[in-house]
Order: structure tokens, then C-alpha cells, then sequence
RNA sequence: GGCUCGUUGGUCAAGUGGUUAAGACGUCGCCCUCUCACGGCGAAGACAGGGGUUCGACUCCCCUACGAGCUACCA
């Protein structure tokens, strides 16, 4: 067989060879210990919390050590397409904080396109010209199997226990005549180009996991497709030509591939390509409720794990990338507490420290990191993150949220106790911070919870408050008329004398404040009432009173 | 079915042959306190099971169980 006619045949308007792609495409110059990353999404519109936390690593990796994050779109299976989805992925790393370097996104004459293109289906003349070096080489060939006869023969395989898949005598396109072939191709038979797999089943490779270790694999023995009917190549074929000649150093992605690490092995081999460092992480894991155990997060079933759920629901990206980290590298955690004033993104990183197994989502960890991390931002660094967010997605409430700026700060100081000695923690993300605070700017609002005095009580006591209210008593000359409507009607101010013979009084202080808290503001825990009535003033209060007592039967 | 990876408290995890088996979240209790939040103190709670190897196994080997992934002209 001559195999440069049958290159020739198959490839005929290939100019270009392998050696002038490497040339074009030059080892790039870096600092030492500096490493080429990527992340490789296909655009199938879907992007949630478990894309989000490797592409932080892939990140983390390269920025480090002053080396390339790029992105880099595999946009081979036509069937998975979905329009914008590639704005969405850059728009959502954008908004969480992960920059690229290069690739996607940037302009085609950009600097930060020199290793481009970085859409595959952009790139298909340069596989093909790895294609015809390999067809020329003996080390590929056309397979004009029709997808019913390569079902039957799994079957077949199937039936009689055997591997499936085209590999031995199962691959009859193998040994082809060139003349069979030429038949075929002038006859428009459709055909895939196949790998001629060197591989032995007796043989096994050994090749180091970052994060996994050692692993040992049988060597690949299936004549896998590298170029599919319509010309364009496969995920396998693809992955080892872009991370070459994209001079990728480190190769981080889902353990979903670690099984398919003997065919980009030989491909790397066969291609003359020198292997990436390979990472295969875990999965974020969900727990799932219908057969109690963990499963990988999925797009269909996990719409709550969707990164447009956490900018609806209005987390700070802040506290999602320290939440990530922490599962990410398990020292992190203790190093952020240790050094609360560095940048997370000095944190010394390491794919090493990454988990073996599925980590499971943990929304009370999130929440206590969001509690934490909001607790340190100024009282301004908040309000505009709100700001922010009530603009995009409550735009009529924002209207009356933010109509007064110094009365949302004052709010915001409150609740965030700003000032005093040790700072609040109320505050996990933005809509819920609206759900807390939300009768400032209502009349009338729903009230949540129920006074535990009867309505007798609660009138007396209202009624009591409003005639001894002062707007210019400060906090302590308030709180003494609160004990004093206490003593007055058999309830103790003094809180000692009250727990040590609480069966001589009706209740002490705190139900007193209570029945306030919930008239003024809906709900019994608030932060300082004095302060809250300062902020809404004292016409709001009375309002709010006067409303409570008229609908008290 | 075959191949592969994994398995320490409810969750995330430290741990690399000798430890009272860290820490964080959550839970519970106490303290502080006008409620809440914050903060402080404390409690409960784990090496999947069985065999080896060894003076000694969470740590090394084997088997079983369970979980996960792959087994496409999808990535």
C-alpha cells in the first residue's frame, strides 16, 4: 500500500505539514516555574457550580506562577451547540472573577490570539494536517462502516462477552486495498478516519496523576475515530493537537477522562508529541434525595447548582470563590483565617492538595463563608454590591431601596454592626439581606411572627410606650421607659431578679422590648430597636404602633 | 458484564507504621444579653467489613461491600 497516494487521495487540498504548525506555534517563554493551563468547555449554555470550581483551579495554576490561562471553546459535536452559549460562559467567569489571558473572547488579531484559533471547528485544516502526516505514516486509516454494522458487531461482542469496540478483527476497514478504498471514496461513501491503534492489550502504561498518583492502564488497543464523517475530529484527536501546539503544560479536567488516558497516550506517542501533566479532580457531588447517596452534579436534575441561580439569588462572587477554594485545597481554609488581610490569590495553590474523591455541596458551609466575608466589607463595599444587584434584578424595588443612599447606609451600618466592637454576621447574599430589612421601607408591613402576651397585654403595653415616647431620649433613657412599662404592669426589669424567681413575675423586660420589636418591625430578633427607630423615625414608628393596637381585637 | 478510581464523625477534611485520630461547617448545652446576630466555653459524633504483612496498622497487600466514572462518528 502506498501510503502517501492514499494521504494524497484522502487530503488532497492539505498544503501545510505538521512542522510548519510548529514553527507557527513556538514553546512559549515563561518564567520557570510557570505553567499553560485552559479551560475547554463546550458550548452546550449550561454552566454551573462544578465548571466554576475547576476552572479556578486551571486558574489558580497558571496565575501562580506568571503562566497562561486560556479558554479555549470545543465546539466539535454540532448536536450540543446551543447560540450564546459562549457569551454566557465568558460572562459568567467574567462576573466571578476569573480572567483569561488569552482565547476566546479576545479579538482574532489580538496578541491574546497568537496560539489561536481557539474554536476547534475553526482549527480543522491543522488537524487535518496532522491527519494526512499519520495517513501517510500508515498510522491511520478510512473506515467506511456504517453505524448499523458497527452496532451489530457490538452486539455481537456483546452477546459473546467480548470488549466491544472496532479493534482486531472487529476493525475489517483495517486492511483495506487502496484500490477498495478509491472505489469507495469515488462512490461518496461516507467515512471516518481511524486511528491504527500500536497498542497492546498484554501491556499496560504508567503515567502520574497530579492528584491521583500513579495510575496504571491497559495500553489502547481500539482503532478510535479521529476524524468524524463530516471532517471534524473527535474530542481525543482534537485534545491532543490544541494542548500541543497551544503548549499546554498542565492538563486539568474531570475524571470522567481518566479511562480514556491510554488512547491520548498513544495519540501523544504517535503524534511525537511531548504528554502534558495530566490532573483528573473529582467531582462536586450533590447528595441525592431519591437513592440517598452522592451523585455528580447534573444540569438537568441540579437547576439550583446553576451559576444563574447564585447571581439571581445575588451571592457576592467574593464569597463563592472563597467557598470554592476551601473545597478546592483543603489547607486553604486555615491559611485564609490565618492571613485574613492577604488576597486569596496569594494563597500557594497546588493541584497536588486537590481531593480525591466528590466533595458534596454544602450550603451551610457556603452560607457561614458568606456570613463571614460580607462581615468584612465596608458598609460602602456592600451597599453598592446590593445596589448592583437590585438593579439587575429587582429594578422597581431598587427604585425606593436606594431613593434615600444615607438612610440604606445607616441600615447597612446596623446591620452590619459597624462601629461596635465586633462586627454582625446577618448578612449571606443579596436577596436575603432584602428579606431582612425590608419593612424599613413599608408602611405597613406583614407581620412574621406572633406576639406570645395576649392582645390585652400587647395593647397596654403599645398604648404605654407611645405615651411615654420621647424621639430625643437616647438609647438608655429608652430602654429605662421599656423597664418601666415592665414594673408597671407585674413584669421584672431587672433581669437578675427575675431569673432568680421568675414565678413572681408575668415576664421581664425582653417580652416587653418583644412586643415593641414585632409591632415596630414584623418580627421579634432585629439588631437594636432603639437604633431601627431612629433610622425609620417616629412618624413611621407610630404608624406601624397605631396599626398593630387598631388590629388587636 | 469488563476496565478504572475512590471510601476517616451528618458535611468538608488533617493524617503517609507508634497520635488522647486535628480543625472547620452543622447540631446540642452553658455563658454574655432587652430579642437576634456577634463572641466565649463545652458536648455528642468517624477510620466501610474481613483477612493478611508487622512488635505495632487509619496508614502497606489481598478479598468483599458500597459509591463514582468510562465502556460513541458526546464532550
Amino acid at each position: 500500500m502506498d501510503n502517501t497516494k492514499l494521504a494524497n487521495l484522502l487530503f488532497p487540498d492539505v498544503v501545510n505539514t505538521p512542522d510548519y504548525y510548529e514553527e507557527k506555534f513556538p514553546y512559549r517563554k515563561l518564567p520557570n516555574k510557570a505553567e499553560v493551563t485552559r479551560m475547554a468547555p463546550s458550548p452546550t449554555g449550561f454552566i454551573h457550580l462544578g465548571n466554576l470550581y475547576s476552572a479556578l483551579a486551571d486558574e489558580r495554576i497558571a496565575h501562580k506562577n506568571g503562566g497562561v490561562f486560556y479558554l479555549r471553546i470545543e465546539d466539535t459535536d454540532e448536536k450540543r451547540k446551543v447560540d450564546g452559549a459562549v457569551e454566557t460562559i465568558i460572562n459568567v467567569l467574567r462576573y466571578f472573577d476569573i480572567e483569561f489571558d488569552e482565547g476566546a473572547g479576545f479579538d482574532m488579531d489580538a496578541p491574546q490570539n497568537a496560539y489561536g484559533p481557539y474554536f476547534q471547528r475553526q482549527r480543522v485544516e491543522i488537524y487535518h494536517a496532522y491527519a494526512k502526516s499519520l495517513v501517510e505514516r500508515g498510522l491511520a486509516y478510512p473506515c467506511f462502516c456504517t453505524e448499523e454494522e458497527l452496532n451489530k458487531v457490538r452486539e455481537e461482542q456483546e452477546a459473546a462477552k467480548e470488549l466491544t469496540g472496532y479493534y482486531g478483527k472487529y476493525a475489517v476497514c483495517r486492511n483495506l486495498s487502496y484500490e477498495e478504498i478509491e472505489e469507495n471514496i469515488k462512490a461518496g461513501k461516507p467515512y471516518v478516519l481511524r486511528l491504527r491503534s500500536q497498542g497492546d492489550p498484554e501491556k499496560e502504561i504508567i503515567f502520574e496523576d497530579a492528584i491521583k498518583g500513579e495510575i496504571k492502564l491497559p495500553e489502547n488497543i481500539h482503532d478510535i475515530v479521529l476524524l468524524k464523517k463530516d471532517g471534524i475530529p473527535t474530542y481525543h484527536f482534537a485534545h491532543a493537537i490544541d494542548d500541543h501546539l497551544m503548549r499546554t503544560t498542565v492538563v486539568i479536567r474531570g475524571g470522567e477522562w481518566l479511562a480514556s488516558a491510554p488512547i491520548h497516550y498513544e495519540l501523544f506517542h504517535v503524534l511525537g508529541f511531548k504528554m502534558p501533566k495530566y490532573a483528573h479532580t473529582a467531582h462536586l457531588m450533590k447528595f441525592d434525595e431519591e437513592t440517598g447517596g452522592k451523585r455528580k452534579l447534573s444540569k438537568r436534575k441540579d437547576p439550583e447548582l446553576s451559576l444563574d441561580y447564585y447571581r439571581k439569588d445575588g451571592y457576592h462572587p467574593y464569597c463563592m470563590k472563597v467557598y470554592l477554594l476551601t473545597l478546592l485545597n483543603s489547607n486553604f481554609e486555615e491559611w485564609h483565617e490565618k492571613f485574613p488581610d492577604k488576597n486569596i490569590n496569594e494563597f500557594p495553590f497546588s493541584v497536588e492538595k486537590m481531593s480525591q474523591s466528590g466533595a458534596l455541596f454544602d450550603k451551610d458551609k457556603l452560607h457561614n463563608i458568606c456570613k463571614n466575608e460580607l462581615s468584612k466589607l465596608s458598609e460602602e463595599e456592600v451597599y453598592q454590591f446590593l445596589y448592583d444587584w437590585a438593579l439587575e434584578n429587582e429594578p422597581e424595588q431598587a427604585k425606593v431601596w436606594f431613593a434615600d443612599k444615607e438612610k440604606m447606609l445607616s441600615i447597612l451600618r446596623l446591620y452590619m454592626g459597624v462601629g461596635a466592637k465586633r462586627r454582625r454576621k446577618d448578612f449571606m447574599y443579596a436577596k436575603q439581606v432584602f428579606e431582612l430589612i425590608h419593612y424599613f421601607f413599608e408602611m405597613n408591613t406583614q407581620q412574621e411572627d406572633e406576639f406570645r402576651m395576649d392582645s390585652e397585654v400587647v395593647k397596654t403595653v403599645l398604648n404605654e410606650y407611645l405615651t411615654l415616647y420621647n424621639h430625643e431620649d437616647d438609647n438608655s433613657a429608652w430602654f429605662n421607659k421599656l423597664k418601666e412599662i415592665a414594673d408597671k404592669h407585674g413584669f421584672a426589669s431587672d433581669m437578675k431578679a427575675y431569673k432568680a424567681n421568675p414565678e413572681n413575675f408575668k415576664g421581664n423586660v425582653s417580652d416587653i422590648a418583644e412586643i415593641v420589636r414585632i409591632a415596630v418591625t414584623g418580627r421579634a430578633n432585629t439588631p437594636d430597636l432603639w437604633t431601627i427607630v431612629h433610622i425609620m423615625g417616629e412618624d413611621q414608628m407610630r404608624e406601624r404602633i397605631e396599626h398593630v393596637i387598631a388590629a388587636q381585637a
